[in-house]
RNA sequence: GGCCCGUUCGUCUAGUCGGUUAGGACGCCAGGUUUUCAUCCUGGAAAUCAGGGGUUCGAGUCCCCUACGGGCUACCA
């Protein structure tokens, strides 16, 4: 029987969750659901100089919106609780302690001061300074003082970190789900601090000891945790979990759109497009970046969008829901490199989703709308407009620009049309055109095409001599859907009326 | 600087066992349909597979080198 498969999506509040984080949690989740296991979300805020208010809640509504449901976490707690590290505080200190036990670490009693200044000294001679097996031994650290030394600074409240006795010439190995196996020389690597002297755990010691308690099965994060990864590995080792590690996969990172580098959260509004899933003001500086839901985005294609950004299904189809998502999604098609995200294509995905919506529920969308716009209409009428409309538009938010027409008369006449249409006889035409059509008993499209066809015949006109100029008079500009329609939507006495006005102020 | 990862049309990518006219999608352009816009349909431009060496009858696919890009290099995650 094999082991139920649980992955965490650990971030860690120090700000809104941006779309690479999103895409990390929704691998995960997929990951997760498609092997019919459990998806964690653990909050990593080890430092407490980072937290920021409000960016755990962000975290919690934006995967909510997305779609994204967790089967333990923070918000609905777990067989694991508690899911914050905070509130696991005591717990890591018996890991480090064990670690120190087994000479697999030490006590270190330098000051951040010196060791900066250890950093600038050797920055000055072009070289770069670790703590490692190379300098530890010159280092003011349990290795290097006597036992009872160390003990009477403990006793005396002398503030101390532990750190990782990292061993000299070992090839360490991590094997990637992503990039395979991947090698690294622990001699260049450094004794990183496992343990601070604040008396919380540093992420490292902190992911490694929740993972194997939280029984996680697969480690699926960003790239920047690969030079890491063997400091992960050696904590497995070292804490005697080395058979039951999880497997990692490192997943490629997000790139901004012009130029090069990651995806950084200015990238957004200086390039037109948002970074964050939800719009996020900044708590101290109140500075406002914009969010994929507010401006318009179905969750469903956000995800979809996202999906397909550095994964594939090795298929042709394009438009997947998160069931079909689930059901496609494998680990070997997430490709090695960066994506950078495309703004333009984003918005195909948004299209493709309006058009699947039906007419009812983009009618719901759209009626604050209309109230805003003191519009009052019939249910039945908006959705046929959203109807008639939706494959004209790529957001919700163009609705009304596109569609006001169906509303209410227009106000501005499109010059350009004017001055192409608009003809010695066209006032006459449009005259003689609304006189008729007081006569038209039924406002359907095919008694009003009969209707325009006999008009047209009678008068020995063509179609380009009046549609055009009808255009005009009922919307204002050269857009939108057929003019027997759009008669047909707003009635004859409207469409009388409209065609008055604007042979007033026309001509 | 050091370590690690990466590199196929402008962008997202297919290509997993070496033999393809290197395929698709977005965007772009042209044509068709329509009274207009959008949709839709058809077609087009667009990748010397980063470059150079090998291995091989044959390399986008395997190996090496170089270049470029990125990540990491904190008592941050």
């Amino acid at each position: 029987m094999t082991k139920n498969i649980r992955v965490r999506f650990a971030p860690s509040p120090t700000g809104p969750l941006h779309i690479g984080g999103v895409r990390t949690a929704l691998y995960n989740y997929l990951f997760a659901k498609k092997n019919n296991g459990d998806f964690i979300l653990r909050i990593e805020d080890t430092d407490q100089t980072r937290f920021v208010t409000g960016a755990e809640e962000y975290i919690i509504e934006s995967l909510e919106w997305c779609g994204l449901k967790f089967d333990e976490g923070v918000h609905i707690s777990g067989p694991h609780a508690p899911y914050r590290q905070s509130e696991r505080k005591e717990l890591y200190k018996e890991y480090a302690d064990l670690l120190l036990a087994k000479g697999f670490a030490y006590y270190a009693f330098d000051s951040s001061e010196e060791l900066e200044t250890l950093r600038k000294e050797y920055e000055s001679k072009k070289e770069t300074f670790f703590y490692s097996s190379k300098t530890r031994l010159n280092l003011n650290n349990s290795l290097t003082i006597s036992e009872s030394e160390v003990k009477q600074k403990l006793l005396s409240g002398e503030k101390y970190v532990i750190r990782i006795k990292i061993p000299e010439n070992e090839q360490i190995v991590v094997n990637d789900q992503i990039r395979g196996v991947v090698t690294f020389d622990s001699s260049l690597l450094d004794d990183k601090v496992l343990y601070k002297s604040d008396g919380m755990p540093t992420y490292h010691l902190a992911n490694v000891v929740d993972d194997h308690l939280m029984e996680i099965t697969h480690v699926i994060r960003g790239e920047e945790w690969l030079p890491s990864a063997p400091l992960h590995v050696l904590l497995y080792r070292y804490l005697g979990w080395e058979k039951e590690m999880p497997q990692f996969a490192h997943l490629p990172l997000l790139l901004k759109p012009d130029g090069n580098g990651k995806l950084s959260k200015r990238d957004g509004d200086r390039l037109g497009f948002p970074v964050f899933p939800l719009q996020w003001i900044d708590p101290k500086t109140k500075e406002i970046y914009s969010g994929y839901k507010e401006s318009g985005y179905f969750p469903e294609a956000f995800i979809n969008m996202l999906a397909l950004l550095g994964w594939n299904p090795g298929t042709e189809q394009e438009i997947f829901n998160l069931q079909q998502l689930i059901e496609a999604f494998t680990i070997d098609r997430v490709g090695k490199s960066g994506s950078k995200f495309d703004p333009e294509k984003a918005k195909w995905f948004n299209h493709q989703y309006i058009q699947k919506k039906d007419n009812k529920t983009l009618a719901y969308l759209f009626a604050p709308v209309l109230i805003e716009k003191n519009i009052s209409a019939d249910i039945k009428y908006v959705e046929e407009v959203c109807g008639l409309m939706k494959e004209r538009i790529n957001f919700m938010s163009e609705m009304w620009d596109k569609s006001a027409f169906f509303f209410t008369a227009p106000s501005v006449y499109d010059p350009k049309l004017i001055k192409d249409k608009w003809k010695e006889n066209s006032a006459q035409i449009l005259t003689l055109f609304s006189e008729n059509i007081v006569n038209l008993q039924n406002h359907n499209i095919d008694s009003i095409d009969a209707f325009i066809n006999e008009f047209l015949t009678t008068n020995q006109l063509g179609k380009g001599q009046l549609m055009p100029l009808l255009r005009l008079c009922l919307v204002g500009n050269s857009t939108g859907p057929d003019i027997t329609q759009i008669i047909s939507f707003i009635g004859k006495t409207e469409s009388i009326n409209r065609i008055n006005n604007c042979i007033q102020k026309v001509k």
